[in-house]
DNA sequence: ATAGCTATTTTGTAAGACAAAATAAGATCA
DNA sequence: TGATCTTATTTTGTCTTACAAAATAGCTAT
């Protein structure tokens, strides 16, 4: 899996999917340096090297002299967070997508819908496949945040979905869930396409939304058959807070 | 001006500078990290660990063996971003905090309500006394993202607050602005705290868009006094774009 | 028992060496 | 002459060793 890239990435992405895990909690001190070099089988600069990465991308705060902590707060390090932000993240997403396609309406360029054409029919075909990699989804959402013109609000877009790659509890629900609303995946889309080709903001608005919403009833009935005992009332709030009358009523 | 922190860190935000004063342009190509070491006074692997931040910030890639090249596309590198940043930052922000806080209208607690309470009328304290800093206005919008309940939203738009304090030209656009708009200012707030307590979430983004409405035309106006010359083109299909009509038609 | 000092641990920085990859220059062959 | 292959140089990648500086833990003296 792990090529032949430069060893500080591969050791920085060992330790950061450790503190995902939980090996090493928010709040607690990494091995040190030399414990790390010996652990990995790597010399020390690369271990610094990496440290060095985790602490630029705020995972880890180093004190000179006493060690390497791990940061909370971080929506990729906090146990807390892999409960409940798969919603969170879907959230957001609603809010931005949505605008960000009633933005993209209006000042769409002709080359960006043929390329969202192209998207489509890519999506279409992994459908007929059975194919539920999200990279065909991944590439029509990124044309359209891009078509905005705005790039701040297209990198907060990416940003969303970087997450969901990379937490792993957010990748299985999405795949279950996507198993789950094949029905209404296709027709979804095309519907984005249609009211971006017609330069219809509020359409578009809306047609991204009840894509997410679908998105979203699917994804609480997988959590409920997951995990009934333990969140059944905490998702019945969230059902009341991401229902379909939630999101719609503007 | 730099005190004792890290060296790496020092050369960090010195390389940093040079490539935000467009000393090293997007796309050229730094000196070696030998050259570099001589040129700070530091060794290799301290300019090592400095470019290796820039890398995990995505200021710089590395390609082995050829350089170390300046990337483009980040909106603090980038020549281009700094003319019209701000107005790409405000229509995020118009469009998140609006969403924001229309989620909040219907979540918010008496707590959280009252402590918007008191972050109003630090504004309207800070408004009497001809105060401009952003400190009170960050608290009162910062208070309404974090009543969503979702933190993944709440980071996103603390994250656009930070950019602002952080490019100086959008610093001061916005401090203009403040002084220009300082009668809409109290009673705009006013009035999303008002639809928040009253709980209603269409009244909530409403009063929230207008708000940024009212921010974006003394922006406009602000820009077209300091550099009219080379911008009055781009500036009138910017107000196109960001205009009353293209935010309020939902 | 507490305050202050000391020794140990841990990160910070440096210098030098060699490997590996990319590039540019030169040589070879058609 | 032109294209291709080879070679030499440049540049980053990694390791080793060494010592400095800051923080911590433990000990000692009062």
């Amino acid at each position: 899996m792990s090529g032949k890239k430069r060893l500080y990435i591969s050791v920085f992405n060992e330790i950061s999917s450790m503190i995902k895990s939980g090996e090493y909690p928010v709040g607690s001190r990494l091995p040190t340096e030399r414990e790390l070099s010996e652990k990995f089988g790597v010399s020390r600069p690369t271990i610094r090297e990496a440290i060095i990465a985790l602490e630029a991308k705020e995972e880890v705060s180093v004190k000179t002299g006493s060690g390497v902590y791990v940061l909370g707060g971080n929506l990729l390090n906090d146990d807390f967070s892999r409960e409940i932000s798969a919603f969170e993240i879907l959230e957001a997403r609603v809010l931005l997508e949505g605008e960000a396609a009633a933005l993209a309406a209006k000042v769409i360029t002709k080359d960006e819908l043929a390329a969202l054409e192209i998207a489509l029919k890519k999506i279409e075909a992994e459908d007929l496949r059975g194919d539920t990699s999200p990279n065909a989804d991944r590439e029509f959402h990124s044309i359209i945040s891009k078509a905005t013109k705005n790039r701040v609000i297209s990198k907060q877009i990416s940003y969303l979905w970087d997450i969901q790659d990379n937490l792993d509890h957010i990748k299985t629900a999405r795949q279950t869930v996507c198993r789950k609303e094949r029905e209404t995946r296709v027709p979804d889309h095309k519907r984005i396409y249609d009211a971006l080709a017609a330069g219809n903001a509020n359409l578009a608005r809306t047609a991204m939304r009840s894509h997410f919403t679908d998105l979203l009833e699917a994804m609480h009935i997988a959590s409920e058959r997951q995990a009934v005992e333990e969140a059944q009332q905490k998702i019945t709030q969230m059902r009341e807070r991401f229902s379909v009358g939630a999101l719609d009523n503007h």
